[in-house]
Formats: C-alpha cells, structure tokens, sequence
DNA sequence: GAGATAATGTTAGCCACTAACATTCAACCG
DNA sequence: CGGTTGAATGTTAGTGGCTAACATTATCTC
C-alpha cells in the first residue's frame, strides 16, 4: 500500500521543513506563507503541498506512535479507566528512551505560541487518543467514559508538552509524568 | 466600549445563523462556503464575515459564560486541582437550571461531525479553561498543576457535549455529570 | 542510451478572509 | 416634514490556503 519515499523525495521534504521552521521562527506561522517557504526550498508552491497537505502540517505532523496505548492492557481491570489510561501511558513512556529530538521541542514551541495550531494539535492527537479508547473498551469500559478519560488524559499530556517546549520543565519525561500525576494523582 | 447592537443588525445576524445552521446541517460545513449563507440570507458575503469573523463561529460562537468557575472558590483547599475542578463545575451547574435550547444541540451536532470544527470547539472552550484556572490559581494550586487539571476537565466535558448532541445522553445536566464522575470519580 | 515512473512545474480556479471606499437605511433634530 | 448623521450594508480588488489538470524533468532500469 504505503510506498517507501524515494531519496529525492526525502530530501525535497526535509529541506521545506528546515526553511519552514526557521522561517516561521523568525516571522511566526501566520505571516509566513507557504509560497514563501516553497521559494526558501528552492521549489514550488505546488511541491509544497504535495508534501504537507496542509500548512499545519508542516509543524505538527509526526509518524503516528500508538506505542502510548500499549502499556494500557497491562493495568488491572479493577481501576477506573482514567487511572488505567495513566498509568498505562506512564509504565509505556518508561520502557522508552528519551528521545531527545532538538526538532520536536521546536515544533512544539512553535506550536504553542499560534493559537492556530492549538487547534491543529488537537486534532493530530486524534489517533493516539482513539488507539487509548479502543484499548480502554477492550478491557471492558463503558465508550463514554473510555472516551472521556482518554480526552483528559490527552489535554493533560498536551498541556505538558507545551510546559516542555518553553523550558518550564527540564525534560519531557518529566512533564509527562508531572501531567500524569495531575490528572491521576498517586492517592 | 461595547455598544449595543441595533435591531436591524440582530435581525441581519439571526438570519445567517437560521439560513447558515439549515444549509450546514442538509449539505455539510465544508460544502457550504460563506458567500451561499450569505446569499440564502440575503446579504452579502462582506456582511457574513462582519457578523462573524470566521466561518466557524457561525456555528460555535457563543457568549462567554465564565459561571462554570465560580463554584471552584467554595471547595475545600485540601483536594488536588483536578478534584477542585471538577466538583466546582459540578456544583455551578447544579445551582443553574438545565438551558434547554435546542439551537445549542445542532451547533454541538455541527462540531462533533465536522472534523475541521473540533479543533475550533477547543479554541472556544479558551474562554472557560483560563477562568478555571485563574481560579484553581488564585486558591494556592502550582500554575502547571491548574493547567493541567482545568484541560483535562474541559476535555471531559467536551466530550461529554458531544455524547448529548449525539443523543448517547439525553440531557445535557447528565452529560456534565457523567463526564465529570469519569475525570473525578465519587472515589 | 531508451523507456518507464516518480517528482516537480505551470496554470487556472475556488474559498476564506481583508482593506478601502461607496451607498443605503434608520433615528433624531429642527 | 426635510435634512443630517452614524450604523449597517454593498462593491471591488486582492491575499493566502488549497485543488485539479496537464506538461515537464529527474532518476532508475534494462
């Protein structure tokens, strides 16, 4: 189904981005067109969005991770689904390293600072929160409030990230856990 | 500062709202562009966005209700953030009478189909978080801590409007509660 | 080196939205 | 009643996000 990008293909993508994020960093998202950063790549308008489908995307989009979801079925049934979704997602970043990726905290920042992409992050987060939900539902919880508990969990998490990219909070792992604890507290 | 709106322009405003709603619910928000509300109504498309500064607000605007907060003060200090949040809300809206207006349920419909409006509907709910967490704030919570919990609430409660809307919950005072349990279970 | 295929370019156009300026409407004043 | 004024609306032109259709250029293979 999903082709493998050619060489070419990557290079023209990661050139948009370095330009797109330098560019936005300097003069901030709104007033910072596409056609503008397409000329910045040395490519068209046109190439542009063949590569993002939308302007958005060029800061928000990432490799769909599901991996958050995984720990959740690990966590026993008898807790309700808030405290199984947060701790799942705890015991899950922990098995991780962090990664410490310069360009994801400038993406975040970015993101942070235009109430335009407040909106956007939301609805990236669309697909991590549903695979929680489905993972929730599978263990037996109501739809309601799987879905309820793994929207919260997600705002805290959200929330978190953001605290992260402006150097509130040293390290990711740290806001997450702190998010974690907020929204499930140790009680 | 604010002036008071002259009849005719309620009269004009009503009409986009009535025309825009009809059109929007028989043909979907991204097929139905500004200039044909406008049209439908009989204006044109300049007086559609003097009304509305965005298309999305057509469908989600709303008065700011900063009532919600108001009943945070009254809970014991002792209760972590999330906990103080959510019986706040609880109690404000316990002490209002259920707003049955039927034109609220087909804007929550609205936003719940329409992918692009979700993310609008979390821009909307600013107004409410940040006066939830003004006051989780002023009653002694860290900055994050209010930050995280008032999210978490909110994106319960969102999720909550939408299982209303979509008929899952018959009324909208359940809705809040159940949400509400979910996020800050009677535990 | 010829062909095939992916990647890019060009052009034209729709829609959300804005700025600037012209026009109509409604209330108020004499 | 006519005239004046300010709010509400209309008109026009333009920008930026985004798409469709078709032409062109790279790159890879044989």
């Amino acid at each position: 189904m999903t082709t493998t990008p050619t060489p070419r293909r990557l290079r023209t993508r990661q050139r948009l981005i370095d330009h797109g994020l330098d560019l936005i960093e300097r003069q901030g998202y709104d007033q910072t067109s596409a056609a503008e950063i397409a000329r910045a790549a040395g490519v068209s308008e046109m190439t542009f969005f063949r590569h993002f489908a939308t302007k958005e995307l060029l800061v928000l989009e990432d490799p769909y991770d599901p991996f958050l979801a995984e720990g959740i079925g690990d966590q026993p049934r008898e807790l309700p689904p808030l405290q199984r979704a947060a701790r799942g997602i705890r015991s899950a970043w922990r098995t991780l390293p962090e990664p410490e990726q310069p360009e994801i905290r400038r993406r975040v920042r970015i993101a942070a600072r235009t109430p335009a992409l407040r909106g956007a992050m939301w609805r990236s987060t669309g697909n991590t929160e549903q695979a929680i939900v489905a993972r929730l539902v599978a263990d037996g919880a109501p739809a309601f409030d799987a879905r309820a508990a793994a929207s919260a969990v997600i705002a805290a998490l959200v929330t978190g990230l953001y605290a992260w990219a402006d150097g509130e909070i040293d390290t990711l792992g740290a806001a997450i856990e702190r998010a974690l604890d907020v929204v499930a507290g140790e009680a």
